[in-house]
DNA sequence: TTAGTTTCTGACCGATCGGTCAGTTAGCGT
DNA sequence: ACGCTAACTGACCGATCGGTCAGAAACTAA
């Protein structure tokens, strides 16, 4: 268990979420890990492959977080959700965006597939858990980030609802954002 | 005037915007509009000269939006800036993601310098311009929008307060956000 | 020391990148 | 018909991409 392999997996998980997928060079990464390209193809065989073990932990952690909500709905733990939330983007330094902007040749690579499924999930369980004015409010920063991610989604022309939906209910949300809470 | 220059700066931004620009070869675009690679450059110089075609209206575009709202604050016109911002990130499907996803090359790049400025200013105004919770609140979606952004742009490495400060101010965010609203 | 295994490297491969250039095609005024 | 010009193209360039492979270097066990 030398720290190569461990070092190898956090500089390509910072270079990919930074610079994206197709702009990293493995010469770039192996220079960083001062290594040479062959060494890091000795211990990762491909960049795909490299590419998998980067950033499987940050989606197996995404899956953690989301799957238990998806299940008992937003009835408890909100607070802990969103705070969790945050550190999720933090930490991992929204390397989703680096899901997103993938090369053509990125598309039947099974992590890829279940980032974009991830994407689509989350967005669309902020979108479904805010049913009241109250409850919009409340997730207004989480549906923001949810509203961004739609957006990415459909630059990216993934399997999404038609960007006319997507504007009329975002429109929507924000129309009932902007009324002022009318206490009874 | 033909129509070739116009449909190449579209298929270009949207070809950029969607798989970033590292990922988008000159070759892509040529077959997408139909010409050849050489056609592509004879009208452009450059991939770059291209980029700045495609997405400078768009920078000037989110400046006509931001800069009144800069000068005069947010006292007036909540509405129609919301509006117009929502109605930004979905006209130019979110090209912004472009600029942040750059390959190491682009460094130098003028409309690259303009796009990343942009980005921070945009990101700044949304924060400075919720004093009270209830203006947290109604700005809740630009809110996450742009703490969104804040954390690309930090993924990126940019010029931008440290990661500690923005996750401390995130959170803090969230905590009013989750706070009832007390009508005293 | 010696043998064996793991780790690492430089040289090389085909493909593709952005870009250049000579030359062909097409359109238009005369 | 002609000539001029703008539009377009294929061939080619050096550089870099991800990936392969034979072999050197380093480490371990005996």
């Amino acid at each position: 268990m030398s720290t190569s392999q461990e070092d190898l997996r956090r500089i390509a998980l910072a270079e990919f979420a930074s610079a994206g997928y197709g702009a990293t060079s493995l010469q770039r990464i192996a220079e960083l890990a001062g290594l040479s390209k062959s060494s890091v193809l000795y211990h990762y065989g491909s960049k795909e492959q490299l590419l998998e073990a980067a950033i499987g932990p940050a989606i197996d952690r995404m899956d953690e977080i989301l799957a238990p909500l998806e299940r008992g709905g937003l009835s408890e733990s909100r607070t802990e959700f969103l705070e969790e939330f945050v550190d999720f983007l933090l930490q991992y330094r929204l390397e989703v965006n680096m899901f997103i902007n993938q090369g053509p040749s990125l598309e039947d690579v099974p992590v890829i597939d279940r980032a974009n499924a991830l994407i689509l999930r989350l967005a669309e369980f902020l979108t479904a858990n805010t049913a009241s004015v109250e409850e919009k409010m409340r997730f207004g920063i989480a549906l923001g980030g949810a509203a961004y991610m739609l957006c990415t989604v459909h630059a990216r022309g993934l399997d999404a609802p038609p960007i006319d939906e997507t504007r009329a209910a975002l429109v929507t949300i924000m129309s009932e954002l902007l009324t002022p809470v009318r206490i009874p």
